[in-house]
DNA sequence: ATCATTTTGAGACAGCTTATCAATTTCAAT
DNA sequence: ATTGAAATTGATAAGCTGTCTCAAAATGAT
C-alpha cells in the first residue's frame, strides 16, 4: 500500500468497520491499484493484476469494485458494454469533443459549464459525483 | 406511416440510398413506433410493437434501431444492464440528472450550457450535431 | 489459539445483445 | 409484370458482461 493513499484506505476501513465487513489482501491490493488509474473495468483490472496475484478472482474484482462504491471511492459509469470504475479522488476530468466524419476525438475543459452543472444539479438537489460531456459532429476538415 | 414523420422517413430513405440497404415493411414500422417515444429499450419496443405484428422479430428491432443510430435519427445510451435509444428529434435539447442510488433519471435543459458547448466547439473548429451530457450523483433522497 | 463470521476462487448461471443461416423480401433491370 | 442478385428477416445459438453459489480459506474478536 503506496503512502500517498493513506487517506482512501481510512475510508475504506471506516467503511468496512461500520458494515462488519473485513481488511483483506485482496481489498488492499485491488484499492492500491484501483487509486492509480482514473478509471478502468474490472476485466482490465483483471488483466493488471494477474502478475501481482495470478489467483486473483474476477469475481473478487467486480465484488470489490462494486465495494468501493458503496464506500464512496468509486463511482460506476456503463459505457458502451462495459462498466467503468471511477476514481473519485482523481482530479483533472475532461470532455471529449467528437468528429462523426473521421473519429478525432479533441479532449477539452471548460470550467464555466463544470459551474453551470453544479448549479443545474443544486437546483434539484442532486450532489454531482462525476460526469460525461460527449459533442458529436464535424472537424474542420470533415466539413469539406 | 403517420405524415408527420414525414421528415425523418426521408433521412431514413436517403441513409438506406446511401448504403445499398433496402426499405422494408419492418423498418416503416419500427420507425413509426421510435418517433412516437422520447426513448425506449429495444426490450419495450418488442412487447409494444407485438400487437401489431406478432412474429416481429427481436433480433430485428435490435438491428433497426442500430440502423437508425447510423442514419442520425437515434443515439444509444446504455444505463443499468439495458440499452436505452434516445430519440433525437423528438429529444432536442435535453440532457440527464441521474441518481446512482436510486436510478432516478431527471431530464434538464439549460441554454448557457448549449451556448458554451457551441463555443468550445467553434474554438476547435467542430460544428456540432448532437451531444450528450449525463450528470451522475446522488438524489436528495439518496443523499441520506 | 480458538471459532464464529466473512471472504475468496472457480465455475455455473442469468440478462442483454449480436451472429448465424435458411427462407423470404426488396428493387433494379429487364 | 417477371426475373434474379442482393439485402433482410425470424428463430435461435452464441457471446459477453456481471452476479450467484458454495466449499475452502482467511479474518479478527475473544
Amino acid at each position: 500500500m503506496a503512502a500517498k493513499h493513506v487517506k482512501e484506505m481510512e475510508a475504506l476501513k471506516e467503511h468496512l468497520g461500520k458494515h462488519q465487513l473485513k481488511l483483506t489482501r485482496q481489498r488492499e491490493l485491488i484499492l492500491s491499484a484501483f487509486l492509480r488509474q482514473e478509471h478502468i473495468t474490472a476485466e482490465a483490472m483483471y488483466h493488471q493484476l494477474a502478475k501481482s496475484d495470478p489467483h486473483l478472482g474476477l469475481a473478487t474484482i467486480y465484488r470489490t469494485l462494486n465495494l468501493f462504491c458503496d464506500a464512496g471511492l468509486a463511482q460506476a459509469r456503463h459505457f458502451g458494454s462495459q462498466t467503468q470504475y471511477d476514481n473519485i479522488a482523481h482530479k483533472g476530468h475532461h470532455d471529449h469533443l467528437i468528429c462523426t466524419g473521421c473519429d478525432k476525438i479533441v479532449e477539452f475543459e471548460n470550467c464555466d459549464i463544470e459551474r453551470l452543472q453544479e448549479e443545474v444539479a443544486t437546483q434539484n438537489g442532486f450532489i454531482i459525483k462525476t460526469h460525461r460531456l460527449e459533442l458529436y459532429g464535424l472537424c474542420s476538415r470533415c466539413r469539406h
